[in-house]
DNA sequence: CTTGACTCTGTAGTCACTCAAGGGTTTCTA
DNA sequence: TAGAAACCCTTGAGTGACTACAGAGTCAAG
């Protein structure tokens, strides 16, 4: 099959495929005479399992070991244990700075519970005093906007609120 | 005062507070005879305003929004309501999809309560085979977008589904 | 033979920074 | 007063996991 055909059947888009090629998650395929990639079932197996992860939020080094562990079915799966305990407790620790940050919003909202103009704005007010901090992420875990910069701080950044 | 003291005081780094000029989150600031960045109180004020949003996960666009206000005090504040309501919104959605997430996990990693080899490892078992929805494409926008999905919502951006 | 769908490579953009190279300036110390 | 250390400057590249686009080639159907 075409990639488009594989992009459909594992619900991908094709940038996406030819990514992980690049990026040595999926196999170099073979090409057709018109220099097309040519994958079959594993290659289906395969990127399923890939985004089967990252709809779990597992980053793709995670991912590559999982890989790993599945192309070595001797080893002692030991480490996939302890890699799924650690993104648990990603997500977990991402939750509760998720929980502190709705309360802190949720708070800052009621300040100002109808529109006046903005010199007597509650919200912008309290946004211009010291609000309590909370210790800033330490988990690859997406924030509220799921971008990646907050990875940033999952990689050793040590916040610096004072 | 000098980049790194307005740094210290902020709690930012210096990198970064060049960066917010050339975004233009910061004003450009005055120079020494040396070509130092000469800050005054105006800019402590406003570089603490700024990471204080960044610490409730707000994009510099919605800070962008709020900075605005601050400096039209006769406008009418009702966007600022808004903004925040939509940040709220993200926030929540943002929680029940990581609690899911965690059940989905935990779910996962009962099947390998102790180590073995990755042959009978339950969890490459299950994250090789279709992982029961339990009604999460409706929430999650699972599969193919999953993630850009959240990107969209940092932006507004109205996806394309090709 | 043309149309349109699909595919190719390569490059740049996203977000919010962070880091490093290679230099200049200022301040402290001997 | 010399020199070292600490600070600052600009420029450019890197991060993660993609997405988007330009400009070209391939292929099947009408």
């Amino acid at each position: 099959m075409k990639i488009g055909e594989l992009a459909r059947l594992a619900g991908t888009n094709v940038e996406t495929i030819r990514y992980y090629e690049r990026d040595g998650l999926l196999p170099i395929p073979s090409r057709s005479e018109g220099n097309y990639r040519i994958y079959g079932e594993t290659h289906v197996q395969r990127l399923s399992f890939i985004r089967r992860c990252r709809s779990l939020d597992m980053t793709l080094d995670e991912i590559r070991v999982l890989l790993h562990f599945k192309e070595s079915p001797q080893e002692n799966c030991a480490d996939v244990n302890r890699l799924l305990d650690r993104h648990i407790g990603h997500v977990a620790q991402r939750m509760q700075e998720l929980q502190e940050l709705e309360r802190q919003l949720n708070d800052l909202r009621e300040r100002c519970g109808e529109a006046r103009d903005a010199a007597h704005c509650g919200i912008l007010d309290s946004l211009s005093q010291a609000i309590a901090p909370s210790g800033k992420t330490a988990s690859h875990v997406l924030g509220a906007h799921g971008h990646a910069a907050n990875r940033r701080l999952a990689k050793g950044y040590q916040g610096n609120q004072g």
